[in-house]
This record gives structure tokens, sequence and C-alpha cells, in this order.
DNA sequence: ATGTCTCAGTCACTGAGA
């Protein structure tokens, strides 16, 4: 079984080459983020002649979540308990929910693509939002492995933050005033760790980017950062057997800033189970 | 030089977000 997650930036502007992508690598199951639109605009019919099923969560134009799968999804949840809110220039709780969070199941597989807020400036509101937004999903996948520790569950999808100092080799990033690299941001990213879920990626692929930004020529001088995850709970982390980060999706005619990253599983899939008739 | 990309709102641009 292979599972990827891709920060789409747009799925209206690129929905051909994503289809055609989990054609061509066989994906079973992608976690999308930046959809930018709502589930009635999404692109649904490329999908459905494709062989996947989907599951949609967006409001506007900004953020949204989905899944594609080939196997069924079950147990839908469009955010986390006590996923905090934001509204520009408003503050305090109550602040409505953005699409940033989609958990469904897939066979005994509990999946989640989740859209990290990006934070925008170390004074900005939005970065008080991220840290909180991150540490409230941490007490949320903290519960869920000790009501199921024996269970695969997989948090995947735009962290925006490079836990490490090789995850980024971007000019413009300042200690101190940018955000993706901060001490808090990385010790929230940590915590997951901590938490008892690892990046099953890394360990397979140590090197590489995942998301380079569209100006100053950032892809050919690869000037990029490693901010999208796969974070494994034990019972996930036994099942990978391999793992990719798909480079080559930066290229070509309209990309996404993002590529995507991907997990093979030992799990029989309802393909690998339909018996060989010759 | 925030030098790109995407979408909304409104109709050739600007604003917002990343």
């Amino acid at each position: 079984m292979r599972i990827a997650t891709w920060n789409v930036n747009s799925i209206r502007a690129r929905s051909r080459r994503v289809v055609d992508w989990l054609v061509r690598e066989d994906i079973d199951v992608l976690a999308m983020q930046e959809i930018k639109c709502k589930p009635e605009q999404f692109p649904a019919e490329a999908f459905e002649e494709a062989g996947y099923e989907l599951v949609i969560h967006g409001f506007s134009q900004w953020n949204g979540v989905a899944f594609a799968s080939r196997e069924p999804m079950t147990d839908v949840a469009t955010a986390f308990p006590a996923m905090p809110g934001f509204l520009k220039g408003e503050e305090g709780p109550g602040l409505p929910q953005e699409a940033r969070a989609l958990g469904v199941t897939v066979g005994d597989i509990r999946l989640w693509s989740l859209y990290v807020p990006n934070g925008r400036s170390l004074d900005d509101p939005h970065y008080v939002y991220k840290l909180d937004w991150l540490a409230r999903l941490e007490e949320h996948a903290r519960a869920e492995l000790a009501a199921h520790p024996q269970r695969a569950m997989a948090l995947m999808g735009d962290w925006n933050v490079a836990p490490f100092d090789s995850d980024q080799n971007v000019p413009g990033l300042v200690p101190g005033v940018s955000t993706h690299i901060s001490p808090p941001e990385r010790a929230a990213f940590h915590a997951f760790e901590t938490a008892g879920f690892t990046d099953v990626v890394r360990p397979i692929v140590p090197d590489g980017f995942t998301y380079w930004d569209y100006k100053q020529l950032a892809f050919p001088r690869n000037e990029g950062m490693r901010i999208d995850f796969i974070l494994g709970s034990p019972a996930f982390a036994d099942l990978v057997t391999d793992a990719s980060i798909h480079r080559n999706e930066r290229k070509g005619d309209a990309p996404s800033d993002h590529v995507p990253v991907v997990v093979d599983l030992e799990v029989a899939s309802d393909e690998d189970d339909r018996p060989m008739i010759f």
C-alpha cells in the first residue's frame, strides 16, 4: 500500500497533474493540502475516473484539505478536538476554525491531512495561532495513542516547520525574525516525537527539500525547505517498508511549490488480494 | 525587486496569502 501527502497549491489549477501522478506512481491514498476551493468546486471527475474516492474539506479560496483513496474512507473528522480558530484582527477563544485538518480511516489505519498555519512572522498573531494549533494537535495525537496504543496512525501534511538547520537553504530566512525555523516552532514539532510519533521518511530519505518558493529561481538554486512530513505512531512506523520524496514534481509545467512525500506500507491492498488469473 | 503564483472581486486591475 502506498500513501502520500502533497500540498497541491490549488487543486483546480493542478488536477490533471495530480491525477496523472497518482496513477503513474500507483498511489492508494493521497492526503492533500491547500486545495483552495469548496467541495462543490473540487475537480472530482478526474479523480473518480481514475478510481479514487474523495473526502473534501474546504470553506473558501484559502487553505482546504482533502483525501483521495482507492479504498473506502470512514470516520471522517473535519477538526481535531480543541482545534483553535483564527480571524484576522480578532483574538480570544471562539474564533472560526479553518479547513486545515481532515481525519479519515482507511482499513485499520487512521490518517490525518494537516495544513499547519504559516505563522507569517514572529510578531504576528498568526504565529501564536500556529504554536497553539500545533500544541492542541499534539495533545490529540498523544491522547489517541494512549487510548489505542496498537493502532496505526499517521499525521501527514505541510507542517510549515523546518525542524533542523539542514532542512532549509533559504538566504532570506533570518533567525529571530523568520518563521519555520524558530526554537518554539521546532520544539512544537519535536513534541510529537516525545509523544511517540516519528518521522517515518527521514530515516529512509535523510536529505532533500519538499518545498521551493516560486520566486527568485529558488528551485534551480535549490533554495528550499523540508517542511512536509509523515509522522507515524509505533504501529504505523512498523508497517513502513520504503519512502520517497518526488522532487521531479517541482519541474515542468505549472508545478505546485511543494512536492509529494510517499511511504510504502506492508499492508495488503484490495489489489494485492485479488487472485491472479492467467 | 516580494523579481511568482493563485484566487476573489469586479471587469484590467488590486488585495490577500504564501
